[in-house]
DNA sequence: CAGAATCCAACCGGATACTG
DNA sequence: CAGTATCCGGTTGGATTCTG
C-alpha cells in the first residue's frame, strides 16, 4: 500500500496508519475488473470465443455501444483477445486471455458470495 | 442466472444461451461492492470500528463527500454499521458488518490477483 | 468532529441512425 | 456482421463553503 506512518498515541498505543492514495490494490484492481459489466463479459467468454453480435444477444441488458467499449478497454488490459476469423463476411471472436482467465478465480469468489447471500 | 434456453445448431450441436438480463450475479455483485472506494473502505474497517476523519486521512485520495456517499449506501446494503460512540464531542464509528465481512474474501483474492500481477 | 449544501464541469450511457 | 457516429439528458464527483 502506500507508505506506512507509525506514530505514537498519547497513550502510548501505536498508531499505524496506511494512507491509501494514488488507489490502494483493491482500487485499483477493481478500476480493471470492476467496471460496467466487464465482470459478465469476462465470465461469458471464460471457456470458448464469442462472437460480438452473440455476447451482445447473451448480455441482453448491455447497449451494443457498452460492449463494445468494455471490450476495447478489456484488449488493451489484456484481458481479452480480439481475433479476425473470417472477413467476407466479417466475423470477429473474442476470448478470454490467459491472464483474463486468471481474474476469473475471484469473480467466481464474487459469484459465489452473491448466490449464498440471496443478492 | 437468466431462463436458459437451448437450441439445436444446424451441426447438431446444442447451443446454450443464458441470456444475461436483469443483470447476471456478477454484475450485481459489483453494483454492491464495486463502487468507486466501497472495496478500500470495507477494507479498511476490516478489523476494528474506524472513525470518520481517520477513514478520510487513510484513504486520502478520496474526497470526504465520496467517502460519505459511500459509507451510506454501504450501510444501507448492510456492509457496515454506523455507530454513534459519543455526543459532545460528536464520535462516530463504522465498522464491517457480519455480513461485510462476509465480502472481505473475495476482497482478498482481488488483492492477491492484483499484487501476483504487479496491478 | 462528522458531515450536509451548493455549484458546476466532466463524464456516462442509452437511443438512434449509419457504415463497410 | 461488427461495429462507429452523433445527440443528449442524467449522473458523478471534485472544490468549496457552511453547520451543530
Amino acid at each position: 500500500m502506500g507508505k506506512m506512518k507509525i506514530t505514537e498515541g498519547k497513550n502510548g498505543k501505536r498508531i499505524v496508519e496506511e494512507p491509501c492514495e494514488g488507489p490502494c490494490p483493491i482500487e485499483r484492481g477493481m478500476r480493471i475488473v470492476g467496471g460496467k459489466w466487464t465482470g459478465s463479459i469476462l465470465w461469458h467468454l471464460k471457456d470458448k470465443p464469442v462472437r460480438f453480435n452473440d455476447l451482445s444477444r447473451q448480455l441482453s441488458g448491455a447497449s451494443k455501444k457498452m460492449i463494445s467499449q468494455r471490450l476495447k478497454e478489456m484488449e488493451e488490459n489484456k484481458l481479452v483477445i480480439r481475433k479476425v476469423v473470417s472477413d467476407q463476411p466479417v466475423a470477429i471472436t473474442y476470448e478470454a486471455s490467459e491472464f483474463g482467465k486468471t481474474a476469473l478465480k475471484f469473480l467466481d469468489e464474487l459469484q459465489l458470495w452473491v448466490n449464498e447471500n440471496g443478492l
